[in-house]
DNA sequence: CTCTTAACCTGGACGC
DNA sequence: TGCGTCCAGGTTAAGA
């Protein structure tokens, strides 16, 4: 489910409802996520005041003076505030209960997500090989261009390679590549560096457009309120093998790009 | 290092 | 209706 714009729409989502809060407790019907949940969340979360939400690459943290709850969403994960009397559905593993009478719910069928503990001052290893944020400074086509250099892998995998650059997914690696006329498939070592200045732009145009939508809910994503993203309708390839190319017309290609459905224009990607 | 592949897990869509 | 197969927004671990 979520790429980098899902789970900031996820953290802006929670934060006036969670920040400042102290937790009261914390319930965990499932432990066995991607990794176990640690003890730390049970024992010393319970009585801390959340001091802020962050987002890391596709991370959010809970900050507070014990630590922090680092959490990842995986391919189908969710997170909501509900009132305590919200019935608890298959998946709910976790409940983060505030003082404000809300629940935190983390929901999520596939459990790929993942709910860790990072203590204060330390940087979790999940964080520390992590590329830039393609939001911020550090992320441009220069970057880009030097990063590639001697890489034979095709150019959609490079972009989603989150020690290059985080946040960019299946979806929005193959927006920003038509948006920026490069196939998928190119070596990403023999791409010039004007195409990856135009490579950079456009995925920062891309995911920020659909941060400004809400994110792109397929199946599964939804925000701490409930809503639905809307970016969906913006799509110009993802999803639409076979459908004509929104520029040129023709019929959109498709392929298996490392093990990822790829979908792209023929014609207008080169 | 870089690259490829398999694996984790559930639910929904589809074909028969 | 039921069953088998395939596919899904992510990431790591293992091996070449």
């Amino acid at each position: 489910m979520p790429e980098l714009p899902e789970v900031e729409t996820t953290r802006r989502g929670l934060a006036p409802h969670v920040e400042g809060r102290r937790v009261t407790g914390v319930v965990l019907r499932r432990v066995d996520l991607r990794w176990p949940i640690p003890p730390e969340v049970s024992v010393l979360l319970p009585g801390q005041r959340i001091r802020g939400i962050y987002r890391r690459a596709k991370y959010l943290l809970l900050d507070t003076a014990a630590g922090s709850a680092l959490l990842h969403l995986g391919m189908s994960g969710n997170l909501r505030v509900v009132p305590p009397v919200t019935p608890v559905r298959a998946h709910d593993h976790v409940d983060i209960a505030l003082d404000n009478g809300q629940l935190l719910r983390f929901h999520d069928p596939r459990r790929f997500g993942c709910l860790l503990w990072q203590a204060p001052g330390q940087t979790h290893s999940l964080l520390a090989g992590l590329g830039p944020e393609p939001l911020e400074a550090g992320f441009d086509g220069d970057y880009l261009f030097a990063r590639s250099r001697g890489r034979s892998s095709a150019v959609k995998t490079f972009l989603m390679d989150q020690a290059v650059v985080v946040g960019v997914g299946n979806i929005y690696a193959a927006e920003a590549l038509f948006m920026a006329g490069i196939s998928p498939l190119r070596a990403a070592g023999k791409i010039s560096r004007e195409r990856y200045a135009a490579l950079a732009a456009a995925s920062q145009q891309v995911l920020q457009q659909a941060i400004e939508r809400g994110g792109t809910t397929l199946r599964d994503f939804i925000a701490p309120d409930g809503a639905r993203g809307y970016f969906e309708q913006e799509l110009q390839v993802y999803g639409r093998a076979g459908a004509p190319c929104p520029r040129c017309g023709r019929a959109l290609k498709h392929a298996l790009i490392g093990q990822r459905a790829s979908v792209w224009c023929g014609h207008c990607q080169r």
